[in-house]
RNA sequence: AGUCUUGUAGCUCAGAAGGUUAGAGCACUACACUGAUAAUGUAGAGGUCCGUGGUUCAAUUCCACGCGAGACUACCA
């Protein structure tokens, strides 16, 4: 038998083996119980990394779980294929921008080439899927970019639209002009994405008009308002302050201008604006009342407001409450095209917004879509990006900000520039800077439904920690409506289309539907062929031959009630629906498994596990779109899983360098390591620090632990030719019986932590018993019953309660590590009699339940006496420096109220004595080791101190000096006298403790509470001999060992003759016992000292020499 | 920036609803044990319990402030 543990291998072994066998995807068909699982699809846009391994063997832990508990489990992996990840690889591979497809690349080559990547990925993901042992049906999976899936899709886009849930609004979003998309509130508060940024921020000088200054009796004044993004400034058209809060006219010098300016702040704001107080006079203090209404000159008039009656560079109220009075100047520069508040603002207030009217006379903001301003900007400006970030190359860089700032100083109108670092949201993708751009976007209602969604939320039962599931619902109560339009190409197609003057919208369901209006358009002229032909036939659709993408479905017109064409929206939804819609998309509802659904048979899911980021990704989508769909949860428990970070705490990240290939680790370590590991190592929704040493640790004690228990239970059963018979009545040892009961407890403890998906306890359960209980005490206290030749009712006993150990270890641990425990049980169950499987698989075993007669605490708790006892005599012998193979003759122990049981138990008694080598265990009472002890005193300060306070110092420094006879008298009386300040005080036994303190250094003793042991140290020749014996077999069993002797070959020693002699009488005593350990036959007598070996014997060197007979 | 959490051995963390000598695992050192063991046992070393102040007979624990770390929220122009 191999030796060395090689996980891998193995699991490469069991892997074929199980799949020769068809046990890959092994479902119990005989059963009605269920339990469903949703597999959170993993976007194709990479190869899987370290952190995916987590979420997919949790969710395998459980499929085998319910497995073996008799369940039809139902995991359908999901992969998404959608999305700006897989379009931003496709760019890069493809080296083209946003901008280039449809122009210099078709955007049906495009698509064909996410399609292919997704396709590559999958490939890996499915061999890593492998790898990592991931029970699942290969054939039965979903994937996102499938017809079926979008046919669902557009199903319950059209439920939303009959709801009057979807709507369609013009709004500032935040936007990546470098991914050209705008970017949903779950993307914004993705980790990383707030990043700390260094910007230049301006204080800008807006003059007020010159009719409007009466009040202030002064010829020229600016309101000074501040803004850290300069680029917005030709787009301003009103200021924004509070009618509530004061504000103060301020005098103070142009620097270079050597003339007294007159500006408006915040009376707050003073010492944002001047460092030194002598800088400046406050001329006047008035609230902001006064200003509203008020108007002022363009600060940049390239381009003019819109001819309109709407207001414009008119200073307004803060209704919104914007405002802090101490920050910036307290005056807010608006522009309606580039902030969603200012947006806001604009509409409330009709403030007239800054656009361009190109030649087609449609307006357009003066910064494009790219993120750059358009051509007509001024001063070379046009063409450039907005941000300086945005550019690719160092070279071509242009601060657009710095440019207009020259401008400004040019014309006065800039009072300070400061660097200013602040925290700004980023795109998740491109690690850019978002900007906040004018978009028409369909939307979700959600705050139209957000009791609903929250009310619901209170079903799930998330199993970990509160503050995660308080979180989640934070997040609810905070709902915004859900932005699901994207402008890329990648991704399932917003199934509506518009008429050209955007007043009638139709909203298609089904691709049947679809069919029926292409019909009807191409009657009206508007189509020539209709591309479903001969991919539907007679209603009933080739799905596989449909490709659902923008390419295709882009090309289709329809018509509307009038007879007006339509055309589709330009737009692809939201990836995070895709996943989201799973619930249903999955089962292509309501086109199939309609039934299964609405009878909740396959609805609401039992189990889901993601990465804990996914609060505001998978898991509110997912709870939002059934919400809406069937009112109801989609998922019943919820086990939310940390991030896996680097050694040193840090977020795995591929520009950091630490991530680590999956592939590597697995083939190292082997599947089940990691997944006991990761299991192992914290509570699962705790970041996990993957630590590979810690990896190395778990196999060297668990793994390595538990096959050794197998291998000795292997060598000797082997020897004996055991064979384990379920129905065999043994009389049960006292140890047998110990371990079968802790066994039983932690069968009754692993079974329930699974139900409640408790997986850390069940590992660290699992751990301990292998290692305390099982490898550590129980084999090692029994060995001498293995080793022994007679095979007898003694012997049968201990093999069949190892055999029973190792089993239901293995069944209980077999969810968690599946590999491994199978590979032992294979080989575990050639020494079941009984086995006649010809698939002989862990697989097909039901999940060991505990039996309550086995459990016997009584046993238990003496054991647990007896390891305590074993280990204070330990070290009490290492104090003296005396090894355990020294042999001694007496220990006492002090009687106590614990011991009483074990005193009488001669079975745990022998087990002691030879744990601790020690001939005789002599219980006592304690009024016999008094002599030995000096008794001290301390107070109970929690009980002193309250009754007498300060005085409390002075009572200790009295109780500490205490003599022995007065401390007998307490102990006597239980009560005592003390003088302090010439008054009594009654200390009572109950006020202090009494504990001891060794005084003689010959006696050995421990003492702590109750527990007092003493050891007598003397070692007499006899002991000596003994102890040289003891050695002796030692020497020759690590002889046997290096010879490489088989267990069972037996041998003879023997004695140079003069050793012999110097032996003599140790011989003649201990023969048998040296015989017996040693597998010799006898100890001869030996004339040549030639090849002998040398050990010692009172400083005397003894020759002696091993022969296999 | 705000809110919340958190700061204990080299590392990972317990802990006490103020009270005797502040604990465990890993790592390190020594010794022991071992014919299953790469395990295991016993011990050693390692602590200003983040800092300052307050309450108290007594504070690492409670309170306040400061400093550091993390999470969440947020277009603070």
């Amino acid at each position: 038998m191999n030796k060395k543990l090689n996980l891998y291998k193995i699991y490469k072994n069991i892997f074929n083996y199980w799949f020769k066998n068809k046990l890959l995807n092994y479902i119990r068909l005989n059963t009605k119980k269920k339990f469903i699982i949703y597999d959170g699809p993993p976007s194709m846009n990479g190869e899987p990394g370290i952190h995916h391994i987590f979420s997919r063997i949790i969710k395998d832990i459980f499929y085998r779980f319910y497995t073996m508990n008799n369940y039809k489990v139902i995991n359908k992996l999901g992969w998404d294929t959608h999305g700006l990840p897989i379009e931003i690889a496709v760019e890069k591979k493809l080296n083209i921008n946003k901008n280039d497809i449809g122009k210099k690349i078709s955007i049906k080559y495009y698509n064909k080439k996410c399609k292919k990547l997704v396709e590559k990925n999958f490939k890996k993901w499915v061999k890593f899927t492998n790898k990592i042992g991931y029970f699942f049906n290969k054939k039965n999976y979903y994937i996102t970019n499938s017809s079926k899936y979008i046919e669902s899709i557009w199903w319950i886009i059209k439920e939303l639209y009959k709801k009057k849930l979807l709507y369609k609004d013009y709004k500032v979003l935040p936007y990546s002009p470098i991914a050209g998309t705008s970017i949903s509130h779950q993307e914004l508060n993705f980790p990383d994405t707030h990043k700390k940024i260094k910007d230049l921020s301006v204080y800008v000088l807006f003059k007020l008009k010159n009719k409007n200054i009466n009040f202030f009796k002064k010829k020229k004044i600016y309101l000074l308002s501040w803004t850290t993004t300069p680029w917005t400034l030709p787009s301003n058209s009103a200021l924004l302050v509070n009618k509530n809060i004061y504000y103060i006219l301020v005098k103070t010098l142009n620097k270079k201008k050597k003339k007294n300016i007159n500006i408006i702040i915040s009376e707050k704001s003073i010492n944002n604006v001047f460092k030194k107080k002598k800088k400046y006079k406050i001329l006047k203090k008035f609230l902001g009342k006064k200003l509203i209404g008020l108007n002022y000159k363009q600060i940049i008039n390239w381009f003019k407001p819109i001819k309109s009656k709407k207001k414009k560079f008119k200073i307004f109220n803060d209704k919104l409450n914007l405002i802090k009075e101490d920050f910036g100047t307290g005056i807010i520069h608006i522009s309606p095209t580039f902030g969603k508040e200012d947006y806001e603002i604009a509409k409330k207030n009709n403030i007239s917004k800054i656009l361009f009217k190109d030649k087609n006379g449609n307006l357009n903001p003066i910064v494009d879509k790219n993120g750059k301003f358009i051509k007509e900007v001024p001063y070379g400006l046009g063409g450039k990006y907005i941000k300086e970030k945005y550019y690719k190359n160092k070279e071509n860089k242009f601060n657009v900000d710095k440019k207009i700032i020259d401008i400004l100083k040019k014309e006065n109108k800039i009072f300070k520039v400061k660097k200013y670092i602040h925290i700004y949201p980023h795109c998740w993708r491109t690690n850019k800077p978002i900007i906040y751009y004018p978009i028409k976007s369909w939307f979700i209602n959600l705050k139209k439904i957000k009791n609903l969604i929250l009310k619901l939320s209170y079903n799930i039962n998330w199993c970990s920690v509160n503050l995660i599931k308080k979180k989640f619902e934070h997040w609810l109560k905070n709902i915004k409506n859900w932005n699901i339009s994207r402008s890329r190409y990648w991704g399932t197609p917003l199934p509506i289309w518009k008429t050209k003057n955007k007043k009638n919208f139709l909203v298609i369901g089904s691709f049947n539907e679809l069919n029926y209006e292409i019909n009807k358009s191409i009657k009206l002229g508007f189509m020539k062929k209709n591309p479903f032909k001969k991919k539907i036939i007679n209603n009933k659709i080739k799905y596989n031959k449909i490709n659902m993408h923008k390419d295709f479905v882009d090309n289709i017109i329809l018509s509307s009630k009038n007879g007006d064409k339509m055309y589709r929206e330009f737009d692809v939804i939201d990836v995070w629906f895709d996943s989201g819609a799973c619930t249903y998309a999955q089962y292509h509802y309501p086109f199939e498994n309609k039934n299964l659904i609405d009878k909740n048979k396959i609805f609401p899911c039992n189990f889901i596990s993601e990465g804990i980021d996914q609060i505001r990704g998978w898991f509110f989508t997912l709870h939002v779109i059934s919400s809406i769909m069937s009112k109801s949860i989609s998922y019943k428990n919820i086990l939310p899983l940390g991030i896996i970070l680097d050694k040193n705490g840090k977020k795995m990240s591929k520009s950091k360098g630490n991530t680590l290939d999956p592939f590597i680790i697995l083939k190292k370590y082997g599947p089940d390591c990691i997944r006991w590991y990761i299991i192992y190592n914290n509570l699962p929704w705790e970041n996990i620090k993957f630590n590979i040493e810690n990896i190395q640790k778990i196999k060297n004690k668990f793994f390595n632990t538990l096959y050794n228990t197998y291998l000795f239970f292997y060598n000797y059963s082997k020897i004996d030719n055991y064979n384990f018979n379920k129905n065999y009545k043994y009389k049960k040892k006292y140890i047998d019986k110990w371990i079968i009961s802790k066994l039983n407890n932690l069968l009754f403890k692993t079974y329930n932590n699974y139900l409640l998906y408790n997986i850390t306890y069940i590992t660290r359960d699992i751990y301990n018993f292998v290692l305390n209980d099982l490898s550590n005490w129980y084999v090692r206290l029994s060995r001498k019953r293995f080793w022994k030749n007679k095979y007898d009712n003694d012997k049968k006993s201990a093999y069949y309660t190892l055999y029973i150990c190792l089993k239901k270890i293995l069944e209980i641990s077999y969810p968690i590590t599946p590999f491994f425990m199978e590979y032992i049980y294979i080989k575990l169950s050639y020494f079941d009699k009984n086995y006649k499987y010809k698939k002989n698989s862990i697989i097909l075993n039901k999940f060991p339940k505990y039996k309550k007669k086995f459990i016997d605490k009584e046993i238990e708790n003496n054991m647990l006496y007896i390891k305590k006892y074993s280990s204070i005599i330990l070290s009490l012998r290492k104090k003296k420096n005396i090894k355990v193979r020294q042999p001694l003759n007496n220990v006492y122990i002090v009687k106590n109220k614990f011991n009483k049981k074990i005193e009488k138990n001669k079975i745990i008694l022998n087990l002691l004595k030879k744990e601790v080598n020690i001939k005789n265990i002599n219980f006592i009472y304690k009024t016999k080791i008094n002599k030995y002890i000096k008794k001290k005193i301390k107070l109970n300060y929690k009980i002193l101190g309250p009754k007498y306070k300060t005085k409390i110092k002075k009572i200790s420094k009295i109780i500490s000096k205490l003599k022995k006879n007065k401390i007998e008298e307490l102990e006597k009386k239980k009560y005592i006298y003390i003088k302090l300040f010439n008054k009594k005080i009654r200390i009572s036994i109950k006020d202090i403790y009494i504990y001891n303190e060794n005084i003689n250094e010959n006696i050995i003793m421990y003492t702590k509470n109750d527990f007092i042991i003493i050891i007598d140290t003397k070692i007499t020749n006899s002991l000596k001999k003994e102890c040289w014996v003891r050695d002796f077999i030692r020497i020759i069993q690590k002889l046997r060992k290096d010879n490489k002797y088989k267990i069972t070959d037996r041998i003879n020693i023997f004695l140079y003759k003069e050793s012999y002699i110097l032996l003599h009488n140790i011989i003649k005593k201990y023969i048998k016992k040296i015989c017996k350990e040693t597998l010799s036959y006898n100890i001869i007598k030996y004339n040549n000292i030639k090849y002998t070996k040398i050990c010692y014997y009172n400083k005397n060197k003894i020759y002696f020499l091993i022969k296999k007979k």
